[in-house]
RNA sequence: GCUGAUGUAGCUCAGUAGGUAGAGCGCAUCCUUGGUAAGGAUGAGGUCGCCGGUUCGACUCCGGCCAUCAGCUCCA
């Protein structure tokens, strides 16, 4: 594929760069069909992304709807058989500036505004229609053979929401059709393992308007995923020396003052409450408790490094448009835990910390994230708690942990938390943006805005470091991407349903209740399908709704010969048991969280 | 919160130039006792998101609200 670079002359494009360009050039070409349909528009961003192109276009006192996207894309195919070239040129800035003034496309303007003094300015051009660009981008318009709107979003001018609303339109595109409808086809299994889809198919959670919005509730199969996680993480976390704690869901205003909350977190909380003279909130995070707790009774050196866990509930209140199903709500259980260390013992504690992480990514098969350290906005002086030294201190002891460790991460500005810096594990979910899920954050400001101490060899008292840190981030959202990763197919000791038990006909009814009497026994969870069906009809019934591991089937073969039929969920093939062997193994496999 | 779209049975979806609704799956009952992904019959489910307005009459038109979805912003 020949592109055209910025300085005008014409390369065979590498292969990683096609699509980019690709998709780069679908924008400008998407805004010469909308410049065409709607000579009112102008132009702020339109670059190429993950899967095709956007542009963000103000359109005025124009609204577009999604009716209006076919018209654009034939508009687009007009261009595109029209084959017209491209062709590019420099411009020194006041031409540059002029130019886009006369076009009336401030955004242009206010961008050039933004560059460098002695930036070169380059324009390309197709037809009639001139974007400011740095490209590169295709030769012709032909070059473009595979693309589709997929959408009408709002976009705010530079991500900023303080700023003017842009209508942005976005698109795919490929290298050929053939790539074009393999993408459709994937997009379309992504929705379907969409966990909201999934935990309403599968029972799992729920939600309902007059219980509020962003508030899941949990269905008994559901919760019995949601036990299991508590159980294996907190089994985890009890070998690493934490000790679990319980406290209240509600404290007093005073204590979120203390901490800094109340200035620095209060829009994402819920109101104050009022009662008897006192001001309450709804938690949004546990960290105070966990302070008063350490702060409880004096601490020698000796008994740190202290972890305290909890798997504790905490209310947010989250702008509604964030909502989505147990990903995000307003309510949500964190698996959360603070430990109390001397600063000696950071490095140790952050190590510890990332090797758990590692270690439970393992049993549930993640491999797909990637690590942030979050670092502060200098310049944001309302969100975050002030004290450079501080923060240079704690930014540059965590990158150092991190890179002692060998772990490769990004920096990113303005994504810590408002007492410091921390390390975030991000996953991608099957639908939409990506998420953090395990955090690991060096905390220097809350134990001494507490007061807390603990005394050192010398005996002199000193201020304790804290590392607040979540693993499974919160079991609801930890859940939510353990819903899309299986498709809701979960290993045997997280299934809500374990064994489904199907006799064939009523003639095997009682030895298939016997089965079923002796798994529950056995604290299997099991179920029974007595209903007068076909057992081909139980069987799909079995795999479909239920996805379970495995199905007892019970005919009167059975009966006869004192063994079950059994037939796995992940190989598809039946095997005869006896009830004895098949337990045994069963329960081996679920101890050993397989 | 912002921009746009959507809201009909448990689920997936039809439907009416305004005359109070249908299908498939699921569910219930009966027949069938059937051996590894759909046996048959009958039946019950809907304040057509909520509230107002226009109209003789609104699921349909208009307004407001609520919720959901996509994206933006924000976050565990």
């Amino acid at each position: 594929m020949k592109i055209l670079m910025n300085d005008g002359h014409v390369a065979e494009c590498p292969a990683e760069e096609e699509l980019h360009v690709l998709r780069h050039s679908a924008a400008h070409i998407m805004a010469q069909a909308v410049k065409r349909l709607y000579p009112e528009a102008h132009f702020a961003y339109g670059p190429a992304t993950e899967k095709g192109f956007h542009y963000d276009v103000d359109l005025g006192g124009t609204k577009l709807s999604e009716e209006d996207l076919p018209a654009i894309e034939q508009e687009m195919q007009k261009i595109v058989k029209e084959n017209l070239p491209f062709r590019v040129y420099p411009l020194p800035r006041a031409e540059a500036i002029a130019l886009m003034q006369e076009r009336g496309e401030s955004y242009k303007v206010e961008h050039i505004g933004d560059l460098p003094e002695d930036a070169v300015i380059t324009f390309y051009q197709q037809g009639d229609y001139i974007d400011m660009c740095v490209g590169p981008h295709l030769t012709y318009t032909k070059a473009l053979k595979a693309f589709k709107l997929t959408g009408l979003s709002g976009a705010y001018w530079k991500n900023d929401q303080n700023n003017r609303m842009l209508t942005r339109i976005s698109g795919v595109a490929f290298r050929t059709q053939d790539e074009l409808k393999e993408y459709e086809k994937m997009m379309e299994e992504a929705r379907a393992r969409d966990h909201r889809r999934i935990g309403r198919d599968m029972q799992l959670f729920m939600t309902d308007d007059l219980v509020g919005r962003g508030l899941p509730m949990f269905l008994p199969k559901g919760y019995t995923i949601w036990q299991e996680l508590e159980n294996y993480i907190k089994d985890k976390e009890r070998m690493l020396g934490y000790q679990h704690v319980m406290t209240p869901c509600v404290g007093t205003v005073a204590l979120y003052q203390t901490s800094g909350h109340w200035a620095h977190y209060k829009e994402n909380m819920f109101p104050a409450m009022e009662v008897e003279g006192e001001s309450f909130v709804l938690r949004p995070m546990n960290c105070p408790h966990h302070m008063m707790i350490y702060a409880n009774r004096p601490h020698s050196y000796r008994d740190l490094p202290i972890r305290i866990g909890e798997i504790a509930h905490d209310f947010r209140f989250e702008p509604s448009g964030t909502l989505k199903g147990i990903e995000r709500g307003r309510h949500f259980c964190q698996n959360d835990a603070h430990l109390f260390v001397t600063p000696e013992q950071i490095k140790d504690e952050v190590a510890s910390v990332v090797a758990l992480i590692r270690d439970v990514y393992r049993d549930f098969h993640i491999t797909d994230y990637r690590c942030v350290l979050s670092l502060r906005d200098p310049e944001d002086k309302v969100k975050y708690h002030q004290d450079d030294e501080m923060w240079e201190r704690a930014e540059s002891a965590l990158r150092e942990v991190l890179t002692e460790l060998g772990i490769s991460f990004t920096e990113e500005i303005g994504e810590a938390a408002f007492y410091g810096p921390k390390l975030d594990v991000n996953v991608k979910p099957a639908v939409g943006a990506e998420y953090t899920l395990s955090t690991c954050q060096l905390d220097f400001c809350l134990p001494a805005k507490f007061n807390l101490k603990y005394i050192d060899q010398g005996g002199v008292e000193k201020t304790p470091v804290v590392l607040h840190r979540a693993i499974l981030g919160s079991l609801d959202r930890f859940m939510a991407y353990l819903i899309e990763e299986t498709k809701g197919i979960f290993p045997t000791w997280l299934a809500p349903v374990q064994v489904k038990v199907l006799p064939v006909s009523d003639k095997s009814m009682d030895y298939a209740r016997g089965v079923y009497e002796r798994l529950k026994e056995l604290r299997v969870r099991v179920e029974l399908d007595d209903r007068n069906e076909k057992i081909g009809y139980k069987i799909r019934y079995a795999r479909q709704e239920d996805r379970v591991p495995y199905m007892i089937i019970i005919g009167e073969k059975e009966v006869q010969e004192g063994n079950i039929s059994v037939r796995d969920r992940d190989t598809d093939e039946t095997a005869v048991y006896s009830l004895e062997d098949f337990s045994a193994l069963l329960l081996k496999k679920i101890a050993e969280r397989k």
